[in-house]
DNA sequence: ATGAAAGCGCTAACAA
DNA sequence: TTGTTAGCGCTTTCAT
């Protein structure tokens, strides 16, 4: 930056105000500078900011798992959020690995990230604590709670699941089974007792006989598929926890040659891309990812300047993408 | 840390030292100053550290899309050796935007990264221009072609479809279709270039009538295999440029009732966690990702300690997964 | 409209 | 074995 003052004859403060923009610049210095900025292939350091002010204009993003095709569809919206906000994005995956949870939460105090997005369906509390004891905004997803410094974004399964079931009621389903994530974890419990009370509110029998437990995989849908179809009572529909798990279910039905949707319909959960590809093309709750974004860094912007408070609650809301792997019960 | 150094009553020297497991720290004096690092929740600055060597302990890893399952895979095993090579990892995607690239050149020139892997299919060369001229050693993925400043990672596919077509042949197959990417593209062209080889080779007869673009997507294999089955000779079996083209392949034979595999065999290629999850599980090559990323960095590596001269050029082969997509042909 | 200068945190060369 | 110190590049306050 020097060498660019030198060359164009002012002094460093002079470049830097150009660089940003700053009107007090007289228009003609501000070209000179420019060009000569061209000229000599000149490419700012960030880190001298970062390392004067303490932040990075980075936003963190922590998520278990690239391999469930729902975070990178994610992680790409979230992106192009933070880079119409100016920011940029650092990315760690954790793979249910509580010690990389830990190194993860390190990297982003490292480098003094504004905000941590966290999507780590289940972890202890003590490994995030470093975040709160520098201050730096949290937001968490699909947790619903929020303290001082943190805030969360929670998915409204309730509705997408209702949407559902109504969608199936509506065909003449009657037995709708479920297939939720790992047994144990919170976000579990409340995808499934949003389906309970789906269900019951729609006024259609509900029975834990028609429910299983997954493992957000293809493998977990195709085991709990498998076992459901055991069942002297099957169910004639079957909702998911996930689209992943719905894959499962698919695969399960068509190994067993149980058609879909004119013997069994299934609705899965997430939207994905590949949901709309497989065969028959799957009726999910899409949930809306861009918005999804938005509202992280809203509530990230939030906390930020209300740092001491609790952090905001915010929710977004699926809707019902109708496809082919639903239709009447068989009769 | 010069907190620390006081509260530890040494200088700010010796807590670097400590840091960085200088050997020449006395071991009390050493632990003195991790107590103390604990306590006050110390957290290096690695800016600070960037700022005065103008490096980063940062790759960069550039990739055209995060959709495509291939990517985010790919990426995890690279984030892998990184970690192992104390290294962070910054990504870019550019979704086939020459202005994406440019910017996202630009990010990886600010942040100072200490090579960049370039995964994007097609690009003008002057966009990664300034990578040169800053001295940033590069690694393309699958261009087959080094310079000065950059070496390559090849996908060896005249080897993986050579394969391919030998399992084939043995299960008696001898009209095999070929569903590629994008017209235009060099990658393209070397799968196409390596399919008519390996068909060749095994001394089948090749024919253009039995060959196809695609886009690397669902759709684009899905339109492919539609065309594929109005010629009036089909093929028994088809091979794709990738995994996602196989899954279009998939679903349009599903969709003409074209059983697979006894109808119509299907052979894909990248190996993504998915192709086992298909209705039928897909027969494909798999492109070893983790020696991939090895391969990347060994040529990043190799290029820093010799910018100046022409980089590496490296290789990787994939080998064939067998899965139930694949038996011999209709009779 | 522009310049001078301080200071962010770190490390390596040098001194002790 | 440890300390002192310079300087990396940037921005902003204050002065001019």
């Amino acid at each position: 930056m020097r060498t660019v003052a030198l060359r164009a004859g002012v002094s460093s403060a002079t470049v830097s105000r150009v660089i940003n923009g700053s009107p007090t610049v007289k228009e003609k210095t501000a070209q000179r500078v420019r060009r000569v900025i061209e000229e000599l292939n000149f490419i700012p350091n960030p880190s001298a900011t970062t390392l004067k002010y303490g932040r990075s204009k980075t936003y963190g993003l922590i998520i278990p798992d690239l391999t469930n095709p729902f975070f990178p569809e994610f992680l790409l919206h979230f992106e192009d959020v933070l880079v119409e906000n100016d920011h940029e994005l650092l990315v760690a995956t954790i793979r249910a690995s509580e010690e990389k949870l830990i190194s993860s939460v390190r990297r982003m105090l490292m480098r003094r990230v504004d905000g941590v997005v966290l999507m780590a369906s289940e972890f202890d509390t003590k490994a995030i604590e470093p975040l709160f004891l520098h201050n730096i905004p949290v937001v968490t997803v699909d947790r619903r709670r929020a303290q001082r410094g943190s805030g969360d974004v929670a998915i409204d399964f309730e509705h997408g699941y209702q949407q559902a079931v109504l969608h199936l009621r509506e065909l003449g389903h009657r037995r709708i089974g479920f297939i939720g994530g790992n047994e144990g974890l919170t976000t579990s419990q409340i995808r499934a007792q949003a389906f309970e009370k789906a269900v019951k509110d729609a006024h259609l029998p509900y029975s834990q006989a028609l429910t299983r437990a997954g493992n957000y995989r293809v493998a977990g849908g195709d085991d709990a598929m498998r076992s459901l179809l055991e069942q002297k009572i099957r169910p004639t529909a079957v909702l998911t926890a996930n689209d992943l798990t719905a894959f499962g279910v698919l695969r399960a039905l068509h190994a067993a040659g149980v058609d879909v949707p004119t013997k069994m319909s299934v609705v899965g959960c997430d939207g994905i891309l590949l949901s709309d590809s497989m065969y028959p093309s799957l009726t999910t709750i899409s949930i809306p990812l861009r918005e999804m974004a938005q509202a992280c860094v809203t509530a990230l912007e939030h906390t930020k300047v209300n740092i001491a408070k609790k952090g905001l609650l915010l929710s977004v809301r699926g809707s019902l993408t109708v496809r082919d792997s639903t239709s009447g019960p068989p009769r």
